[in-house]
DNA sequence: CATGAATGAGAATTCATTCAT
DNA sequence: CATGAATGAATTCTCATTCAT
């Protein structure tokens, strides 16, 4: 059934997200999942494995949201801040994604392969980014640059948010989006 | 004896910057320092301060190397592009600082208190963003904002710096500092 | 299974009653009563906590065959000789039992919920006293006094029969009864 | 100096009675003694050579004032309820020694040789019995029992004594002690 | 003699994983 | 397929004892 697959990542991914992944025991999972301890081991060989397909499953989840209304041949500065908008709206609206992207991203128990799985589904944003580039929009710097560069002020952008007391209005959120922008713009 | 305390502060960042805290067992910390396991303790209460202690630690050497040369009454602008470029450089001289700061910047690990102790040491920085709000030369963005997005778009200069494969110029970074600067001024 | 935590009560009973609560490794425990070690904590949440129920354990055995043929109207002085002679017998069958109580009885690890519920299991006893000083038989002192003052004596009894090298017999042990009889009579 | 070993001891008996022997760290001993931990092992071979040595101690503290005033050739029933009384007044002055003595008397940390040399002080007691034996004054029960019977009734009496809200008056005491008696007279 | 820093063996406890039902 | 009782390797931490100063 995929339900129970289904239901040992949402699991997982609240439990870990909260008391991180050495904090959350299989039964624990098992027992939000509704399922038994051995069940999971019918769908993830073992626990490292299970970590390592919930941050492909949230990535994609991210990735199709990001998307899913995203029109390849607008103008690149509209592309652009569409694109960066829409990932803060996905965070804003699950938090929980965010937190377990931000603490698994730099995780040794993240393996190369995993990650680079959960870039390749980005390739949409980096052909922007070529094309931004190709149209001289953009400051002639190398193209990862850039893109970490965006990604990585994209995060503070919706950190600062989560984690503030007085909440951004929609507006700021918007200009700190121009901010990148003019960041990496001629 | 101060070289043991030091010993194990080394050990530990070294060991748990690759391999995570959870894979990284005392005894380990205690073979590669050159001790025996017991002496960690007379040093450290327990496993979890260890590693708040060593948050602080390597804080503060960040904090010593960036503000050494720091003249608190320079123009906005020239502050802080030294600033920046004083951090970049730091991280790529140590990388497993980074390693260590990326991982643990957000882990429920490390304690509020810890946190703020940390932030403290960077008050100079804080000041500098107040002054050039007051001179209107940045955007009327919430400091808070202004703050993290410069941290996170440095975080990810060094981050790509330090694992792309073709390692960018001298120049380029200093590019990608400008391009942080252009993000928040006016 | 019940087979389980049976056989860790009896594989407790027997290190602990020779070497001591902290002399007494759950490793030992384990491999005594033939299961894995963390087996043992499916059915005990602590070490304390498995000293505390073995307590309970044994002490509700006792009880349960001193009061097996106890009747509650028969004559004091009758009742009080066959409990003390049925209390006295139990212990000369399974010496570790008293040796355990004898160690544990006064012991910090025993809770003062885990006396109480032991005490619980004698109020026939009890019964039997307040009986006697109503019939006026027994010396006019507090209860508490009459109680403490006959288990220990009787407890004595038991510990010289068990650890002296010429063993008394049957009659003596039923004349050292009287004695104590004689000593709370009036 | 006598003095260190003094304070040791001291230092032991105060905090084994309260926390038992695996709950005080040597450490502690030597902190409570105003001495280094090393020096303990100056005095002290080992940790349970330290107990079986503190039980010595106490029991010959306990034995010397007991005969301090004992009169060898008074009449048995006087010198008995002389020793009793006497015995109990100690533990009542002392109650340190009496929770040492209670927990320690059965441990298997006190090695049979420590124990036969304690009740090697109470010899001119096991006389007394003997006396009261030869002149027929006490029932004719094997000497071990009267000895241990009339011990196990004393602690009980002390113990009550000590634990209970309610202490009872000098003359309950009385009272008890002469009920001991009344339990080994013919 | 006195000290206490250093040590590492040993203890309780946890938890990923297996496998008989 | 699903289960969860059983397991024991692995982990953190304590503390008696040693020995260089």
């Amino acid at each position: 059934m995929k339900d129970k697959k289904a239901a040992v990542l949402a699991a997982t991914l609240e439990l870990i997200s909260e008391q991180g992944f050495h904090g959350t025991p299989m039964s624990q999972i098992a027992q939000k999942a509704n399922i038994g301890v051995g069940t999971i081991y019918r769908y993830f060989p073992s626990k490292e494995n299970l970590i390592n397909e919930l941050y492909i499953h949230v990535k994609a989840r991210l990735a199709s949201y990001v998307f899913k209304n995203y029109i390849e041949n607008m103008p690149v500065r509209k592309s652009f801040l569409h694109l960066l908008r829409t990932i803060v709206d996905y965070f804003l609206k699950n938090p929980i994604d965010f937190l377990f992207m931000e603490q698994y991203a730099t995780s040794p128990l993240i393996t190369v392969a995993t990650r680079q799985e959960g870039l390749r589904m980005f390739e949409a944003a980096t052909k922007l980014f070529i094309r931004a580039k190709e149209e001289e929009l953009i400051k002639d710097l190398p193209l990862d640059l850039i893109n970490t560069f965006t990604y990585g002020a994209t995060r503070s952008l919706v950190s600062m948010y989560l984690f503030s007391d007085d909440k951004p209005s929609d507006e700021i959120l918007n200009e700190g989006i121009v901010a990148i922008w003019d960041g990496i713009r001629k």
